[in-house]
DNA sequence: GTTTATAATAGTCAGAGATAGTCAAATAAG
DNA sequence: CTTATTTGACTATCTCTGACTATTATAAAC
């Protein structure tokens, strides 16, 4: 018998699609369709709509909330774009990010205003309030998210 | 479903437009209007008409009473930027930021790619790894910071 | 004119409703 | 045995509603 999950997934993907790139659900909706509990959407789009995938996921709670998934462009500077994400650790350190974040100028896949702001947003500076330890995880996981994004965008 | 006060607020917004920076109208009439109770119309104006977010609103009951809202003269992008900024008070939520953010794209202060790196910087999902007690902190000082940065460059 | 009553507004706040997220235990598959 | 999937209880977040309160204008009474 097949998985639902992997019913789930394909069902995702055709309407991605259809939709051309994008879809945007209900999470209970959903659910409901496919009579499992609500929690294994979630189940899914962890396991089956990450970055590394090339998918871009946003959502919202409360009345009218949803979930939309993009999937991202495929095209050379979104190739190298995907390869760095891939590329980048668990973890990065503030110098590390910088390296990358200025080859993406250098090779004009983002604009130096657009630099700006990444670096910003993965500086120490910024970091000060998470605990050393988790410090490089976080900052990588910020970057990845912002990088996810310049893809389909 | 769409949200009514979604649709509420972009109502009160094109009529800002039109009417070139302000709007006056009654509560029970556009609560009406909208099939509504009158306090979700409040609810739309404390959540999307702050001071913070450039507005100022004033109000008078009684007989003849109305609500008026009036969007602050931007004198120039960085003083509204740094506005912004100085208001923000230590802690923010995602979705605070996020009705920051696209009111920048709104006054044609930021561009939609770079609105997405300020919400991919900002979003839950990318602070997931810190505690949840400092999650708003955090998210604070990273939006900060990426503002800061758009005020020089 | 001043005071008082009434009607016509708007404001507040807590709770209900509507979503989505997290996490760990149970179960199934490989 | 190990990993992937499924489930459900609990939590977090956002929106909507309604009862109650506060304020202002206007009309009535004096």
């Amino acid at each position: 018998m097949a998985r639902l999950s992997d019913i789930i997934e394909s069902f995702l993907k055709e309407m991605i699609i259809e939709e051309e790139g994008t879809v945007e659900i209900q999470r209970n909706e959903l659910a409901s369709k496919f009579n499992c509990v609500p929690s294994q959407i979630n189940y899914v789009i962890s396991t089956r709509f990450t970055a590394d995938k090339g998918y871009y996921v946003e959502s919202r709670r409360g009345g009218g909330g949803y979930i939309s998934i993009k999937r991202l462009n495929i095209d050379s500077d979104n190739d190298y774009l995907m390869h760095i994400i891939t590329s980048i650790e668990n973890r990065i350190s503030q110098l590390t990010a910088e390296v990358f974040i200025q080859n993406f100028v250098d090779y004009n896949i983002i604009k130096p205003r657009e630099a700006m702001l990444l670096k910003a947003a993965t500086s120490d500076k910024v970091l000060m309030l998470v605990p050393v330890e988790r410090r490089d995880e976080v900052r990588a996981a910020i970057l990845k998210n912002m990088l996810m994004g310049l893809t389909v965008l």
